[in-house]
DNA sequence: GTCTATACTAGGATAGAC
DNA sequence: GTCTATCCTAGTATAGAC
C-alpha cells in the first residue's frame, strides 16, 4: 500500500497563511494602535474577506494570543543571545538595555505583553507558560549576577518597566530614557551593595 | 423690566446631569475596563437612551476628555495638600507615595492619564494645560527640594511609574511595589547626593 | 479545506418627532 | 431634553459554493 507523505502540505500552507495573517495583524496594531487592530483591516491586507480569517484563527482574541506568544517567544530569544561577560554591574546593564530597547522598538507589543489594556483579553495557559518561562530565565541571570531578594528584584522590574513607558508615552521615537538606562543601573547597584553591607533598611 | 434671574436653574440642573454621567462613565470603566466603556452601559446606568447622552457628550471621546479633567483637577488638589516639612528625602518620598497611591488606588484614571491606550482619544487643549499644571506643580516642588536637573527628574517619573506600573499589572489590591516607595526614594536621593559630590558620570 | 455571501448583534452617531 | 428610528462599522456565526 502507498505510505503516507511525510511532508503535509496543505498543513504547511495552512501555516504560512497563519504566519502571513499575523504579520498583517502586527502591522495593523502598529498603524492603528493595539486596540485598533480590526480583522476587516486584517482581512483586508492578506487579500481576504473578514469571515475567512475564522478559518485561522477562532476569534480575534485568538489573534491577540498569537501574538503574545511570539512576543514572548522573541524575547526568550534575545535572552539567549545575550553577551554576558560575569561582571555584575555590566552584564546587568547589557540584560536591561536590552530589555528597555525590546519593549520601545515595539509599542504595541510592549502593550500586548505587559499591560492590560484589551479588554476582556488574557493570554491562553499555552502562552502564559512562555511568559512564566521567560520571567524565570531573567531571573536565573539576575540569580548569577547575584540578584536573589524578591525585593531587589521587584525594584529593578519597576526601574526597568518606568524607564521604558516613559520613553514610550512621553518621548516615542526618542531616547530621553533609554540612554538613562546605565545611570539606574549604577544607581541601583549601588543600593543593593549597601543593602547587603550591613543597613538593613 | 424684568431683571434677569441671578441663578440659571436650567444651566444648574444640565451641569448636574452632566456631573451623574460622569459618575456612572467612572463606574462603567472601573468594572469594565476603560476601553471596555460603552455609551449605552452609560446611558442605561443614569436612566436615558444612549441618544440622549448626546445632549450632553457631543462624543464618547469628550466623555474621556473630562474624566481626564478631573482626573487632573483631582491629583493638582492633592499636590497642594502633601504635608512637607522642609526634609530632602522626607519631603520627596511624601509625594511620591502620593503618585503612586494616586495611579494604583484608579487604574482605569491610570490608564486614561498616564498611558496612551485609547485608538484617537488625546485630551483636548483645556484638558492638556490642566495636565501641564499637574506637571509644573510637581516641578516647582522638587525644585524647592533641590532636584531641577532634568536627567533627575526623568529618572524620578521613571522609578514612580515603574512602581505604579508593577503595582497594577502584576499585584492589583497588594502592596508588593507600593511598600517599595520608600526605599526607592532612599536610592534614588542617594544617587543624586553622589551625583552633584564630584563624578558627573 | 478554503473562501464567500449573508445575517445577526453591539456600539457610536445622527435626524427628526414630541 | 428626551425619545424613536435609522445608519455605519465591527465582531461573529452559519450555510454553502468551489
Amino acid at each position: 500500500m502507498l505510505g503516507e507523505p511525510i511532508r503535509d502540505r496543505r498543513a504547511e500552507r495552512h501555516e504560512r497563511t497563519k504566519a502571513e495573517i499575523l504579520d498583517a495583524a502586527w502591522e495593523v496594531a502598529r498603524a492603528e494602535g493595539l486596540a485598533g487592530l480590526t480583522l476587516r483591516d486584517v482581512a483586508r491586507k492578506v487579500g481576504m474577506r473578514p469571515p475567512s480569517v475564522y478559518s485561522y484563527f477562532d476569534a480575534k482574541h485568538a489573534i491577540y494570543d498569537a501574538m503574545y506568544a511570539q512576543g514572548c517567544r522573541e524575547f526568550l530569544d534575545r535572552g539567549t543571545r545575550l553577551a554576558l561577560t560575569g561582571d555584575p554591574l555590566r552584564d546587568l546593564t547589557t540584560g536591561s538595555r536590552m530589555f528597555v530597547e525590546f519593549c520601545v522598538e515595539d509599542p504595541a507589543r510592549y502593550q500586548l505583553m505587559f499591560q492590560r489594556t484589551i479588554p476582556g483579553f488574557e493570554p491562553s495557559a499555552e502562552s502564559y507558560a512562555l511568559a512564566v518561562q521567560a520571567l524565570e530565565a531573567m531571573g536565573a541571570r539576575l540569580a548569577q549576577i547575584g540578584i536573589a531578594d524578591p525585593g531587589a528584584m521587584d525594584m529593578l522590574t519597576a526601574l526597568t518597566t518606568g524607564l521604558a513607558d516613559q520613553q514610550i508615552s512621553n518621548d516615542p521615537g526618542g531616547d530621553r530614557w533609554l540612554k538613562l538606562v546605565d545611570e539606574a543601573m549604577e544607581m541601583f547597584f549601588a543600593h543593593i551593595k549597601n543593602r547587603t553591607h550591613g543597613r538593613t533598611h
